[in-house]
DNA sequence: CGACTCATTGACGTTCCTCAACCTTAGTGG
DNA sequence: CCACTAAGGTTGAGGAACGTCAATGAGTCG
């Protein structure tokens, strides 16, 4: 799955190349992707004005402050979303994988609120913004596909918080990895084998941890026999053992009278 | 502003009570509610099917797990979202204010994700999930407004990432309540006088720490004489002093070569 | 080869979690 | 009305966890 179309044409850019389709072929790709149905596009024969778009490892896609001119759909790669702090210091607030929506932040500011950041050589599909209204009523495949990944990344940010729980730092990381998985596999690639584009560094910037103790984190995990590490390649070994250590609060347990289980 | 207009009809619910209202009021209020403009909205004469909802303290608006039916925007009060971690555990997810939207998450799944639950008496817009699409396509107005919600939405998660940085506990607490003092500017309300409606333990779940660290950071921010604090009576009175205190990271600083700001 | 970034590991000091006691407030029943 | 209980909030003491500083090694690039 995941296999990626020809790209045509090379108007070159600042950080790589713009390709301009009107073809039908990229919508659909694009609906695809967002994990929609694409069944029934209708048939009209506007130019859909979706582009494609090439970020190189470490260039910029966004720049925070700029105004908001599109909408973002990662077609492969990953992406870094990072702000920087008043005071120097740079967050990351997430790490975007392929059919992961990216920019709709900047929707109510008119700007980008973050920059966003290549950590391979990734391809992103371009929906201006002055047509996304126009393809949304066009398309109503297209605009329930973004409503579906709108929905995905609120439930994104609800895992997030779930991740940043008051637990060791070794279960967030565990959570962080174990969340990496699931978005892979549904992506399309393997949830046992990471390969993961980040820093130590920014992994310790989302989950708000010192580097050195994501470090130490990943070597207690893997003499616990839970997964190898090898600098950036993670293989997870036992997920029912790694998803146990997740659960692991600090706290023994409080009386809560829910039960009804959904993990994101 | 925001005042509140005569609620009408009485079909009692499980824990209030509902109001079927078909009027194009309720929508208009709706979209400004959202931050919307409830200018042009048409004049088409289907009967919105837009209704209130009342929610007692303490009392359910969602249940973890539930099946999705409708699209809630809170009018009044204030939510806790929490979800229930496997071992028992309650992890505050995010609390909503008047303005925002609720239950959005579900959407993807078609079932709740997390529960909701009111800290105070609260009134939300109900919104069927089954007339959604009719409503967005017959009112564009209200399309635009609820794309606005979700941007908000998830510049929010953007700014909790922020929070949760690797922060001493004390500047937590004080990007929360600066968080707060903002949001419920924006919803009308004193930024400088905070009536918080949660717990000591809930703030402490969303924060992730103990709720005797919040109880102490309460205490070191009046010390410093940045707040007086009386139970969950919090009053800024210095707010230069607290945004400063907000921005001391552990780390002395990093070197970046950003600058341009752009505050959540 | 040297300069740089990244990752790992150790030692030490601080923060924060844990357990505990205590106080206030609210609700309940004698 | 008061005793009793329960829940929320504050504060203290001790210990575990984590941040900080530092040294080392591996990999990359010019």
């Amino acid at each position: 799955m995941m296999q990626q179309p020809p790209l045509q044409s090379h108007a070159t850019r600042a950080s790589g190349w713009t390709v301009p389709i009107a073809e039908r072929t990229l919508l659909r790709e694009l609906v695809q992707s967002l994990g929609g149905h694409a069944g029934e596009l209708g048939q009209s024969d506007i130019a859909t004005s979706i582009t494609l778009r090439r970020i190189r490892p470490d260039a910029p896609l966004l720049l925070e402050g700029a105004p908001m001119q599109a909408l973002y759909v990662l077609r492969s790669g990953v992406l870094k979303c990072v702000k920087a702090l008043e005071d120097g210091y740079e967050q990351v607030l997430s790490f975007a994988l392929p059919g992961e929506l990216v920019g709709f932040e900047a929707l109510h500011l008119g700007r980008q609120c973050a920059s966003v950041v290549a950590l391979q050589d990734s391809i992103v599909y371009v929906l201006p913004i002055s047509e996304v209204r126009r393809l949304r009523r066009v398309f109503p495949a297209l605009d329930e596909a973004l409503q579906l990944a709108l929905s995905r990344q609120l439930a994104h940010a609800a895992s997030f918080a779930q991740m940043m729980a008051a637990v060791g730092a070794d279960v967030r990381l565990a959570r962080f990895l174990l969340w990496m998985s699931a978005r892979m596999a549904k992506a399309g690639q393997s949830p046992r084998r990471l390969l993961l584009r980040m820093s130590r560094r920014d992994i310790a910037s989302l989950l708000g941890v010192a580097h050195e103790t994501v470090s130490r984190s990943f070597s207690q995990l893997a003499d616990s026999g839970l997964l190898t590490v090898d600098n950036r390649d993670v293989e997870i070994l036992h997920f029912d053992g790694l998803r146990r250590h997740a659960l692991s609060t600090r706290r023994p347990v409080e009386d809560v009278h829910k039960s009804t289980a959904c993990v994101g």
